[in-house]
DNA sequence: ACCTGAACACCGTTCAAGT
DNA sequence: ACCTGAACACCGTTCAAGT
């Protein structure tokens, strides 16, 4: 004796959205790496088919356009006004560092897809206005800020690649290189286990800020310069 | 009358060897992108089948690998040694850059395995010689190279990034943002033009260098150096 | 309107078979 | 010894069809 009002779909079945999607596409990718991310995984995990995603996304790589917005949401880059500009840059690259540690997948995103996300405008408009107001001319900004930027991608990507790999197998393959050819390598060897370690990072991030610095304290003040 | 000596088979057919494997994967991944190397493609451009391939290597990442050895062997890291420290690894990372750049796919292949390839080392071991003679601790000169490292390859990223893109779309589009809320980055929107370019590796290396001479020079030397 | 199964043109790789 | 075709378990995506 059925009620009429007795509902037997499984479950009230969660709507798709674009906003579901997507989350569930970042915690694939982060567990799993951006290989993992496919649509027939990605509509597995949503109880879904395939096709059914289409719905909502054009194509796989409008999806990984959307995560790198997603991640770069967390970039919540607002540092204390009263301090140096130095100390401001840093611990906003430092930021920066840390949500591209947390989301490994994110950071194969960026490199094929410039950002062109929204937040990454907001972040950029802030260091532009801190470098403006330390003195920092318009082109000699933007320079800062692509250096800084290469520096903290390029240290978190070699991180990562450090991450997959055995360690204790590379620094005993760095202590059997032939002496004769490879003293210092040989000698260091210890060493390099600390290789790309977040001392490292905070390290190199400071001496590019030294080197930058240095350069903007000696360079001719850009008022009524001379050309002699 | 068929001639006794008579070879009927239609070419000397070259042998396929593992050298000449990787010189059709490398040409491929010049020319299409990492992506483009598949073994079904390779197969083709070696007028093979997909199979006999696997003769010769265990499997697709196999290839992958050989391909870094073989786009590193081009480094021939030899800066004159009368030059000061910073003047060779200025040349040395720069001589890095231009490999990178030349091998568009190879920096997609560093970043997932980090380098273990042979010529990696010799790279390493001269860097090293170099930061020793110069007064670098043993940690010190990990630290650094680590650093510039990252530098450099973040940079080429960047750059690689950005030429997948449309630049002018990108400029326009910076500067139709809303000015109340990206003051800077409107006003500065002619400056992007110039972003990630040779002029900005440049600089951009020419100041983490700088960073680092001055940390050095400040430094307590280590000779008998006394713990206050 | 929303979801789906079958199909197409691709992958890397295994296996048993050809010469 | 060297190469190969068929097959397996995957891809992203199109298309026509289901409710």
């Amino acid at each position: 004796m059925p009620s009429p009002k007795r509902q037997r779909k499984p479950a009230p079945r969660r709507q798709l959205t674009v906003p579901a999607i997507l989350d569930a596409a970042l915690k694939l990718v982060d567990n799993e790496g951006l290989d993992a991310l496919t649509m027939r995984r990605l509509a597995d995990e949503l109880d879904a088919s395939p096709m059914s995603l289409y719905r909502y996304i054009r194509t796989r790589d409008e999806i990984v356009e959307g995560l790198a917005d997603l991640a770069l949401e967390q970039l919540d880059i607002q540092p204390p006004a009263d301090l140096t500009w130095q100390e401001q840059l840093r611990q906003i690259f430092t930021g920066i560092h840390d949500v591209l540690l947390a989301h490994p997948g994110l950071i194969h995103i960026l490199e094929h897809q410039p950002v062109t996300a929204e937040h990454a405008f907001t972040a950029v408009e802030r260091l532009l206005a801190i470098l403006r107001k330390a003195g920092f001319s318009g082109s000699d900004a933007v320079a800062t800020i692509a250096a800084l930027e290469s520096y903290t991608f390029g240290f978190t990507l070699q991180q990562r690649a450090r991450a997959g790999t055995d360690q204790h197998d590379h620094l005993t393959r760095l202590q059997h290189l032939p002496p004769d050819q490879f003293p210092n390598t040989v000698e260091l060897a210890n060493e390099f286990g600390t290789w790309a370690s977040e001392t490292h990072f905070a390290h190199g991030l400071q001496r590019l800020l030294t080197g930058i610095q240095h350069d903007l304290s000696h360079s001719t003040t850009p008022v009524r310069a001379h050309v002699s």
